[in-house]
DNA sequence: GTCTATACACAGATAGAC
DNA sequence: GTCTATCTGTGTATAGAC
């Protein structure tokens, strides 16, 4: 019910994300979204009191959740190399756009609330516990479950980082399945 | 002979260096910065023909080169798992500014000519050599050792990300030596 | 080389008509 | 709800005096 489409109020937001995600939320104006989102910005006013700032807020919450990813195909695996290809190859799905929003995030990181930047956290560690689910049926030391969900998440925004944004993964005909691959193949048959 | 310091144009490079780092390009002003380094705006546009823009060019430029990274301390390791660790508490020191500087070159990458960017590319493949050069000491493989080495760069990126940039080592408690120990544990006594 | 003064475009934001 | 019109501040940039 909240969410009717293609009332002018969601058309705005989706051209300010659309936006901000292209050239930055300080580089992007009011003025500019109003022409992409086909009225004036006296219209915007009128839906968000708050101006620029409120757009930002929606837009950044809408962002973050949608970097949560449910991990569907990962579950059940049947060894913890399993997991890890699983895990690596659903992420691989849409890490184009995926990067983008990461990058976009972290950019704008020193714009945000303190409950916004503490929501953005609390992301973090739900997607950690999901993994961390997963990797101890496989392990027991919890310590170690704990880092080792950690590393496949490091690993995974860092190659978001390189071979995505900075495009390297076209330069050097990378795909992720390398990764995956060196990731499972150190972590079989040594104990883990 | 070419950095003679405390002349005003390195007092403005410096000055720019630090507000962009703090409040992104877009959002920092000539007018701020001029103040901030204790001039006029008219000074910057004498000794910066090209204004902003230029400061950008030079201070990313420069930024930049401030990653690499000379790895002094972790060549001549006695294994793998010796290495991993040198590396991981080699760029443990100073990971804070790092970490705030590769924030900060991933966030502007948007606005970086195609040649800033393959520059910025080159270092990485620079860095990636660097440390392909020890590993492969201990690895045979030259694609184990291409890909593994990607692995280490990534994870060090990720983990600058979320437990620096992001706040998260302060609230679990991290240091980066309990990632540098679940690598080193999943890469030793395996065959690699 | 650094300043004062200023040009001029564009920013975010609002009032009031329809 | 959306518009036109407009306010006021700030942005980049430059001319010309010292």
């Amino acid at each position: 019910m909240k969410t009717k489409k293609n009332n002018r109020r969601e058309i705005i937001l989706d051209t300010a994300a659309r936006l901000f995600l292209e050239r930055g939320y300080s580089a992007t104006s009011t003025r500019h979204i109003a022409e992409s989102a086909g009225c004036t910005e006296a219209a915007i006013y009128y839906h968000f009191k708050d101006g620029k700032r409120e757009l930002l807020r929606i837009v950044a919450k809408r962002r973050m959740s949608s970097l949560m990813v449910a991990l569907d195909s990962s579950r059940g695996a049947s060894s913890l190399t399993d997991f890890i290809t699983r895990f690596g190859n659903e992420l691989a799905e849409g890490r184009e756009e995926r990067a983008k929003i990461l990058r976009w995030v972290s950019a704008e990181l020193p714009l945000f609330s303190e409950e916004e930047i503490a929501l953005h956290q609390q992301l973090y560690l739900f997607f950690h516990q999901q993994v961390a689910a997963e990797v101890e049926r496989f392990i027991v030391d919890k310590n170690e479950v704990e880092r080792l969900s950690w590393l496949l998440i490091c690993a995974m925004l860092g190659y978001a980082d390189v071979f995505i944004n900075l495009g390297m993964e076209a330069r050097l005909n990378y795909v992720p399945q390398d990764l995956i691959r060196v990731l499972t193949k150190a972590l079989s048959s040594n104990g883990l």
